[in-house]
DNA sequence: GTAATGTTTTACCAATCGGTCAAATTATCG
DNA sequence: CGATAATTTGACCGATTGGTAAAACATTAC
């Protein structure tokens, strides 16, 4: 007789961290490049290796993938900005800031279109967390940024759109990824357009243009 | 007797015009929130106020309202990079375009997302129009800022990057608007976080954070 | 070994999907 | 007006959707 689903026992079966473990790689896969409404339970069952059934063995509905899946994302997602530090150089900081979130959208790209595909879609699923904790964070390091430049040691800015702008330029390299290599064309097939990206957001925070007058 | 869609008379009724549109803009309202695969004809039918066969008796299928929205925002979208000019003033040239974009993002941003969706899923149906006019236009525009840095106008930078970090941070006002929204806070709930973002953007790219060694 | 539990499969369901068809209705034009 | 063409509707289709029931099968604990 079967209770399953989060099993009756607490403990959980090593089968069944294997396959939910396996369910979440291939959800992530078909979540990601699909959005949710778009994606199957079929087609994340085929991905997994296993029939539709025994997926939902394990999650019982779509949206309980999903939920596990975008919780895990906006945690670790927000690592780099958790990691800003308040007594660290100014400098240091943000541009380390960057190449972490740059080095993210290279390595994790499919995260960081699972979570555009959220937000895009008005983030049905997690707005409250938008407010809440990422809010509280993010209220938390602008606060950082303003004391620094009250220190002199950055020019004042709005801290808010210091952040959302590097949110932006370095997703942008994971979430637009073929319009980017559509672009830049087929010589630069490599990942090279991570280091350039990272050499030109470094100068463009650090120096800007540097436009001269005539 | 109907020979109808696309009718055989080359010239278009007044009620095809009309019932076109309405449904294009019921389709931009539906496609750009759930995406392409997450959308269907019922909720485009039910949004533009017909019946399902109604809407089909225009067009002929889900994908061609799409293809049609997609090719009108492709040429909209690109009207402020059609106009950076060659001849103009580096500075008022990129300032203008930051503005513009970031006009755009904020009257237009059903049609950022639904681009935004689209490539976000992989651009299955525009990739020849990425790498083909797309990659044209941005090539001729970077040969243009590779020139003034020859000129001595503007530091030398990777012109490709500046544009794409140019199209991110502006976009995402429009893309993520949800969380600037959340992240902003409900005290900010007018539009002056556009004012905030174009001022920002604009000492970015001017001038950087212009960090001062302690 | 065997009994209890955990896992997988087969067969299935109602709802919704994109799309068709033919008949009914409305607009247009001489 | 009448006729012809354009538009709208309701009824329908096969395929796919998210999800279930129950029995077959495998594993574990004793």
């Amino acid at each position: 007789m079967a209770i399953p689903r989060a099993a009756k026992t607490q403990r959980r079966t090593r089968i069944q961290e294997e396959k939910e473990e396996r369910i979440l790689e291939a959800a992530l896969d078909v979540f990601s490049s699909s959005g949710f409404r778009g994606s199957t339970i079929d087609q994340i069952a085929e991905a997994a290796g296993m029939s539709k059934p025994n997926l939902l063995y394990y999650f019982r509905t779509k949206e309980a993938i999903h939920r596990q899946l975008i919780d895990r994302v906006l945690f670790t997602w927000l690592e780099p900005l958790r990691a800003f530090d308040a007594e660290g150089d100014p400098e240091a900081e943000i541009r380390s800031y960057i190449r972490r979130k740059l080095e993210m959208a290279r390595d994790f790209p499919r995260e960081s279109r699972l979570f555009a595909n959220e937000i895009l879609q008005g983030a049905p699923h997690i707005e409250d967390e938008l407010k809440g904790p990422l809010k509280e964070l993010v209220d938390e390091k602008a606060e950082v940024i303003r004391a620094w430049a009250r220190a002199g040691k950055i020019t004042g800015c709005d801290p808010y759109h210091l952040i959302f702008s590097i949110w932006a330029t370095t997703q942008h390299y994971a979430d637009f990824d073929v319009q980017v290599r559509a672009v830049l064309g087929q010589e630069s097939a490599g990942e090279g357009r991570f280091e350039d990206a990272a050499r030109f957001l470094e100068q463009l925070y650090m120096d800007g243009l540097r436009i001269r007058a005539d």
